[in-house]
DNA sequence: CCCCTTTCTGCACGTTTGTGCAATCTGGTT
DNA sequence: AACCAGATTGCACAAACGTGCAGAAAGGGG
């Protein structure tokens, strides 16, 4: 190895091109890493810096978006589960496997996780992107890789007035995150989750600030979202963050709501109609949603599958993205319900471990 | 969390369906190594098994094709080599990150390994490959990762009687890795390099077996191939092997030839009409080739960049993948020749570091 | 020109990962 | 049943890797 230490210090100097030497830097030593199998300390001597600041480079590259790794899932013998989940209720679903001893904190992590690069190609350019807000979002949000995509929007799907900020970032956070990873403009909807008068709410939609937002809606082509369940153990902020008082509390059992999607409620058998509180939620209309071309839904935990079947049986979703615990339960409670179908339910929760 | 040691050592008996638990672990491995950024300790713990197990398996994973790392090349700010070759020669240039200092045979090393992995998601389901023998396919051969792909055929290029084991691994060798890795048939071409008479050649290219073999390459989708190059320092092995004479070598000079792909002559300026040697190569017609829609070339080493310069005058390939160096003497030569263009070259050369 | 703030770098250390080897397990055969 | 060949496992060790920290460089005002 020839003499090493001449040329050195100055490199910065040399430096003014916009995205500078820092990227260029990151793609070669991501091209040595993953495609030739160099070791960092290896690329290290090549580039002539120290074997840390490539660990650094190759870390950029990944978080830039520069390396992609994706784990691809061959459909044909797909696991079982996620077959049973798309054939049942007529959605692609990816089932994140987590241990069943692990927290449920843990599990929302790790699904977030695994959501985050689960969507990020199902990005493109010239997207208009809903997204709602709730902990399983804010938890996605914080897990989102770069994606060079141009002229996309993020709009926001339902209103939070953040008066009662219960410690989870608020909704703006979650929106600047979606942008920032997608490099897309970001529209925040500035209104109150719920009004308190529907005629409020209807006045409101005549303004043209808002129109604009609701418009952006209306052309949305991916939303993403979580789901509330009613009698989640932890449950949904939405029924425990003072949104809601007693009595809407007790509107909503009256009403049979078992959970909702961006603060739209809907039944057991997925239906709206007639559910009162909907006309002072500031969510898009379902039947409307059910138009947009990619709808995903994100879920982490069993406590929330009573909401989560509530809106398969309303077609919300497209796409759904859940823990194995969960996945596993949707489909036995599925088939206790329609015993025609194939049992072959014990055999199963073990066949795919 | 409920019980759950009870099922465990069975795993193994209730094993019978094809492709077997394995890989279904190792799909589990690679979801949470890759999408959930658990460490391997982690892994191991979920999937009850030895942290080494799930090394390994994460290596199966890798190996199979299940994860898929892709470094991307953001086309617009596309680094300035790659984007010159491909105004200058019209061909989508990969250049593989090699510095100066190493070794000729590790460079040819890493580019093999490097193309190897840039082809792969260029092969498709019923494609039918065209895949010529030398020693930078072979060591391309031996880097290739799995991909399942249906319905393909792997189809040798050009003839090559392995009379002189070179040492180097036969064409069938090469042949069979990449077969292995498409899941693909292989049809080989058992005819040597060279015809001693024009004649025996028509002769066999009259032989139903020998037609089955070339109307497979007239079909052909996509083809591999490198260049040879007659001053080589390390001569390409067309031209030490023991494949030609003195006197064939001397007839090549008169020709004016400055090398070879899949044993088919070609002079500097891309023609090749009137070379003898040609009427009693084996290798593919030149003019049909250029019909193949990919045509993919590896080129390693500075030495060949003559014929590579006659290559893709010749306009033999849609790909081109090489190492920097021979990238940025390709570009060089090409300013010298033609000094209207941006003659930004000294600069060029430092800016790319 | 100097000073302050911000960013970048290499070192050192602890953690994480790859792999040769011996022990074990599996399925098939005598 | 006993045996054997091949595959698979965990262990132990070495190699490779990530990151807090302190010092150095770069950039931005005054």
């Amino acid at each position: 190895m020839p003499s090493r230490d001449s040329s050195r210090r100055r490199r910065t100097s040399t430096d003014k091109e916009g995205a500078g030497h820092r990227s260029r830097d990151a793609l070669r030593a991501a091209q040595m890493y993953y495609l030739q199998d160099l070791t960092m300390d290896a690329i290290a001597r090549e580039l002539r810096t120290s074997r840390s600041t490539v660990s650094r480079l190759l870390s950029l590259a990944r978080q830039t978006g520069l390396v992609q790794i994706s784990v691809n899932n061959p459909t044909e013998r797909a696991p079982v589960l996620e077959q049973q989940i798309r054939r049942r209720f007529g959605v692609e679903a990816h089932v994140v496997p987590v241990a069943d001893s692990v927290s449920d904190s843990e599990a929302l992590e790790r699904v977030a996780i695994q959501a985050a690069r689960t969507i990020s190609p199902l990005m493109d350019s010239n997207a208009i992107i809903g997204v709602a807000w709730g902990s399983t979002l804010s938890a996605v949000s914080h897990h989102l890789t770069r994606k060079d995509i141009h002229d996309s929007t993020i709009v926001q799907l339902n209103g939070a007035g953040n008066t009662q900020t219960t410690g989870i970032t608020y909704a703006s956070e979650i929106l600047r995150r979606f942008g920032q990873a997608y490099g897309a403009r970001v529209e925040q909807f500035p209104v109150p989750a719920f009004f308190d008068h529907a005629e409020t709410k209807r006045a409101m939609w005549n303004e043209r600030s808002v129109r604009r937002i609701l418009d952006l809606q209306h052309r949305m082509t991916v939303a993403v979202f979580g789901v509330g369940s009613i009698d989640a153990g932890i449950p949904s902020h939405v029924y425990s963050g003072g949104y809601l008082d007693d009595e809407d509390l007790a509107q909503l059992a009256e009403d049979e709501v078992v959970g909702d999607v961006a603060t739209m409620f809907f039944r057991e058998d997925g239906s709206h109609r007639d559910i009162l509180l909907n006309q002072r939620s500031t969510g898009p209309d379902l039947d409307r949603l059910r138009e947009v071309r990619r709808r995903i839904c994100v879920v982490s935990g069993e406590t929330k599958i009573n909401g989560l079947r509530g809106a398969l049986a309303a077609g919300l979703a497209t796409d759904l993205i859940l823990d194995e615990a969960s996945a596993r339960r949707l489909v036995q409670l599925a088939a206790d319900e329609q015993p025609g179908a194939p049992a072959r339910l014990a055999g199963t929760s073990r066949a795919d471990r």
